[in-house]
DNA sequence: AATGAATGAGCTTTCATTCAT
DNA sequence: GATGAATGAAAGCTCATTCAT
């Protein structure tokens, strides 16, 4: 790689960051190109280079951070010896959950995004938006693991997604109804609950 | 009432009903006060007389809708006949998404904020700022129609929300991953899951 | 009229005569709102108030300029006693050529505009654009001073129009191919026998 | 000519032909260096070792296109035979609107260039800016192709470039007072006065 | 109480030009 | 000669907010 190269990769690299911060801090719609720029130590023209506007930036952030997510929980799934499915949902759930506990600016960011629609959009869309992004092999990770034969298995990782995801949400940020270690249980519960709605008797 | 006073309430309505319009049309950030003024046929200064700015009108009017939506609810239950609770909070479910699925606009509207949060705030903070809203109410209501002895009935409602507020989102916005007729059974299913453990042996 | 009416008045005449300054001088495209606002004393947002962006402004002022100059040929003519048309319309041309070389400015800034089109688009196009124009009036007056009975009026005045424009254009602005003076007698003559060929035989 | 200087003749008129489309058909204040470099497949930096910026490139245009048309209508002058001076100008005057009927944007792009001054500029001013005219031959060969004597043939031209350009303009652009078919006669007409008018008698 | 003209900071975006490679 | 990433001034335009009437 030459010079120009990397200097470039950092450029882009730079603004990428930047928006980030500012997105988690300010939130999207008070952050200006200006803060950007002035922050990333680079001109304004220059981010046009790169990114077609603000929301350019948002959705390529928030398909690498889900996807940094995910894919760092079935990392650590496949250090544990977990053999029922319910489980490793589980097992993901609660490191993904801790994950944003730790880092709140991010749920925040991408709390409004992070639902079934997600992973739908990047299986649909695979190509230069979402170029770092492999979300078809979650979703076909998460199926492949599996030790039972289930039902609908698209419509309960939908339902699962949805209720942590929202839950998660109040609970982290909010307080509310309880501390995010109140409420495990429960959603553990419930998640094993709909696995189990969706198992087949064998 | 005098002539003056309504005239009053009359304008202080009128931009209620003008912001709602283009909030649920041209979305929030794309909405002007000037939009809303002129549409209203008021003076801008006079804007600023009944309300704080774009989203202090925003807030009354979620609450406002929110509240209606469970009200309607309690109200259709009331002509029905079912003992149990996890029928009830079905049928109020159902009835929701039900009308939430003719108001699309209204979903997007309220979406982001439907959500737990909103009875809590609402519990906690009566006062001015939601004045019309009987949250208060429409959670006490749905603890006392209970026919069983309910552990943590809060923790309850708080994820039969959250699970349905996000599922039917997605179906009724996206039809992602299906429809919500073909939803509905799985939400029921879990609904049904959810009330179950949360349920003391008799 | 009230202190404000007139205030108004004031600043939309302010931006006109401004606008009038550096189009004339600067030229159009090198003038920016900025530059217009700023001498003007008024600020940006005050600008989009009156007028709809530079180009509106630019129209305003052509059709104004213009119609004052056909005005102002039309008024000195009724002192005149020339009876044939052709003398009428050669006094008029060299009363318009005239102001024009005294104002190479207003000429530099009307003449890619000043042709037949802008009669025509007048008379086609009266209302709030046009407010202050009467072009109808001179195109209508100019044919009814005739004493003769003229074929196909219109494209007889659209030629003499067209020629007197471009070739006055240039002979005031560049000197080419010689002085206004040394031109008009060929005018003149090419006049006289564009009006003749338009004349019916009695 | 070697292999490189026939890469660096290819370079610039690929910049002249791609800025001749953009200016015809988007305008030259809408036209971009950007848009230019990249239709024309060469680098940003590449354009400035040819033209010192957008209005240089225009010029030449202008004047090569112009050129070219009336070279064009004394080549087909050449196969016709017609004696009388008049006769040849209509000729030239009928070829030259023709064409430009056909090429609308060709005509509004050399419009407000196309007058007088271009024939006295290219004469006054040979050299490297117009290296590729030879107006100064077209001139030329108007007057000695006369069969009459003329007195200021200059004037004559003149007025008879000035009409025909502004006339045609309105007619073929905007149909303006007529179609350009109608509105032939009556220039044909014109011209023989002017150059009646011009003619000594023998 | 109600008005709406005026403000001016701030926004996004463009683009001619430079210069290290 | 050729490149194209980087620049940053400057453009057009919006809009929440104020305040004299």
């Amino acid at each position: 790689m030459g010079k120009l190269d990397s200097n470039k990769k950092k450029k882009r690299e730079s603004l990428l960051n930047t928006s980030f911060e500012f997105f988690t801090t300010k939130g999207i719609e008070k952050t200006s190109i200006s803060d950007i720029v002035e922050k990333a130590g680079v001109a304004k023209g220059t981010f046009y280079l790169y990114f077609k506007d603000k929301y350019d930036i948002k959705d390529r952030l928030i398909m690498h951070k889900s996807s940094q997510l995910f894919e760092s929980a079935l990392n650590a799934l496949e250090k544990e010896d977990l053999p029922a499915i319910e489980d490793k949902i589980i097992f993901m759930l609660d490191h993904i959950l801790d994950e944003l506990a730790k880092n709140k600016a991010l749920l925040a960011f991408i709390h409004k995004d992070l639902s079934w629609g997600i992973f739908e959009k990047a299986i649909e869309n695979p190509g230069p938006l979402f170029e770092d992004v492999s979300f078809a092999n979650v979703l076909e990770s998460i199926v492949e693991i599996s030790d039972k034969e289930l039902t609908e298995p698209e419509i309960m990782l939908f339902m699962i997604v949805e209720l942590a995801g929202s839950a998660g949400y109040s609970a982290i940020i909010e307080n509310r109804p309880c501390s995010l270690e109140e409420l495990k249980p429960y959603l553990h519960r419930t998640v094993r609950d709909i696995v189990k709605a969706h198992t087949l008797r064998h």
